[in-house]
DNA sequence: AACTTTTATGTACGCGCGTACATTTTCGCA
DNA sequence: TGCGAAAATGTACGCGCGTACATAAAAGTT
């Protein structure tokens, strides 16, 4: 390669990688070389001469067991985040991690795999914060998505789940709805708060009152919301309630599903708002009303904070992003 | 490292590689001195020393602009194999291809960023054929999934849709339709044409007969279901349909959407069976049949029959897979 | 024309590991 | 006890790049 074109290595190198003064007509020569031979540097090599991968890190559940993301959510992100990371020369590298295994996040930095990560479907549990903790405390580059630490001040991308389901209570009050309940995720995700904030905030807001006992659990699944609609069904029958505010589409189908099979219609028999504004809302029968996020925008968003200052060998500020969502209205509030 | 626990660089490389034979009380304290330091190897300089990677790439279309794809088939394959490669010590190295962006699949392999890879959504098209024709020359691990090129030999792991639109088409014959229209994708992708055949098939050996023009063209999409919905209409009402095959759950269900809009019922004004068993099956009203296919599975197979030759060292034999789909009756099809 | 900058290129070395080969130690057996 | 073979470990080098430093060529300057 360098003997084609008649001069060193060295040459070689900073021509390809445009470093240095080049006289243009050597430039034209290399390129000319790497041309007829179909020359590709080793990616390995660079990597090792220069300590860094060109790897972005992806961190997340492993799908089959997880109710957190639909699969929606993850795939929008996911494109969101590799169509970024292209865009600096940076390839993806995709970590599932199983639900009860360790949390060796540190490691991958060390193993110089990565270059920096993403992290998806964090917990607020003990191991996470360690396992957080740790990167921190090694400097490392990562960017939280969809979860917060308060006070931990990680980087974070998120969504203003708060403003969503404050947003579909008032939604569902200007329908003429008065006693909502709240189906809420696991606390151990900071999107459960923000969106029990946002309910509360909402009914405060507008001189309905909060009653902690209209919060019911679920675990994000389909599942979870059918189960509970035998509840909820009681509720309504019984006076109780008239719309629904889950915190997942997938649950609000779950309800809207069971409520059906009891004979309750949303949009007629009671409201329902869910969250994602995923495929499987305008599938439904109604269809559902939902808080759209931008999951595609959010991927694009931690990627290109993370990886502009790599790029430009700056040192990165940190960040906390809250991207702005959206209601969808639809036939499941009665709109 | 090699200091701390009193021996030569190569000493702690065969202990840690479990290379050639080490005094089991050298080994203990080579292990004892690696946890003390929490060493963790550069993958980076191993991969470089050993000239491999360790990643195993994935390429497929960007997602957002693909309905190939439904975010279902996607990430169950992914998980799958994921799954498969971390069993091997493999990284998965994920890869977008925008639409128009050529396929520089060899290059990956130049670069030493993969030691195999997997590609999901080809298409049987001229710029596709070249460049897996580049693999092979280059003698390159790779497997298509879900997609083959007959006459090539190349490494393949599909369903087998062929059997799965035959069922769709008996079980629809068994519960009483007999003017079967098939809903099919593009001819550029083998799953297209596997389906067509199996519908060709079991029509003719049941005694009904096979029109071509009995055969409606759409993308797989949602919309382009919903959109024939028009033409099925007139074909239902005017007598020459009873019941629709579709290629995938999506299509299948905007025409769900589309001929309810127009009051046709499925399972009580025509038959409908979709492909995938996708989650969206289980949304609509009536449920949606459909051929379930086993892609979690279909992942780990791709990524066990690459990684295991690699893994080993041995040379890798060709392998062409087709796993069992299976019918899932529902309420569409009047079940 | 001689000297100083600036520009362009070559030389030499290291990145952190794996491994062939050399060397030393241990062991079996005569 | 001695000697050969096997086991255990050390030594030395290369993998293919990037880059600091040395050097050579070109361009100004007086």
């Amino acid at each position: 390669m360098a003997r084609l074109a008649g001069v060193s290595e060295a040459t070689v190198s900073r021509v390809l990688n445009g470093v240095g003064p080049i006289k243009e007509q050597t430039r034209a020569r290399v390129m000319e070389a790497a041309k007829a031979l179909n020359y590709v540097p080793s990616a390995l090599a660079q990597g090792f001469a220069r300590k860094r991968s060109g790897n972005l890190g992806v961190i997340l559940p492993l799908l089959p067991k997880v109710n957190l993301f639909s699969t929606h959510y993850f795939s929008e992100l996911l494109s969101g985040i590799g169509a970024t990371a292209r865009r600096y020369g940076y390839d993806l590298l995709l970590l599932f991690r199983e639900p009860d295994e360790p949390r060796e996040y540190e490691r991958l930095f060390q193993a110089q795999k990565i270059d920096a990560c993403l992290i998806l479907g964090a917990q607020d549990v003990e191991p996470e914060r360690l396992a957080l903790a740790e990167l921190a405390a090694a400097g490392r580059q990562f960017c939280l998505v969809s979860q917060r630490f308060e006070g931990a001040g990680y980087n974070t991308v998120d969504a203003d789940h708060r403003e969503g389901t404050r947003a579909a209570v008032h939604h569902l009050l200007d329908r003429g709805y008065s006693r909502i309940w709240f189906l809420n995720g696991p606390s151990s995700y900071s999107n459960s708060a923000d969106r029990l904030q946002g309910y509360q905030e909402a009914m405060l807001e507008r001189g309905a009152s909060f009653e902690p006992g209209h919060v019911l659990i679920g675990n994000y699944s389909r599942t979870s919301g059918y189960r509970l609609s035998a509840e909820i069904e009681r509720r309504i029958r019984s006076g109780e309630a008239d719309a629904i505010v889950a915190g997942s589409d997938r649950m609000a189908i779950g309800v809207l599903q069971g409520l059906k099979e009891k004979g309750l219609l949303a949009g007629r028999d009671y409201g329902l708002v869910g969250c994602d504004d995923s495929e499987g809302a305008k599938l439904t029968e109604p269809m559902l009303s939902s808080v759209a996020v931008p999951f595609y925008e959010m991927g694009c968003q931690a990627a290109d904070q993370l990886l502009a200052p790599l790029a430009k060998g700056e040192t990165s500020s940190s960040f906390q992003l809250k991207l702005p969502v959206e209601l969808i209205a639809r036939g499941s509030s009665g709109g």
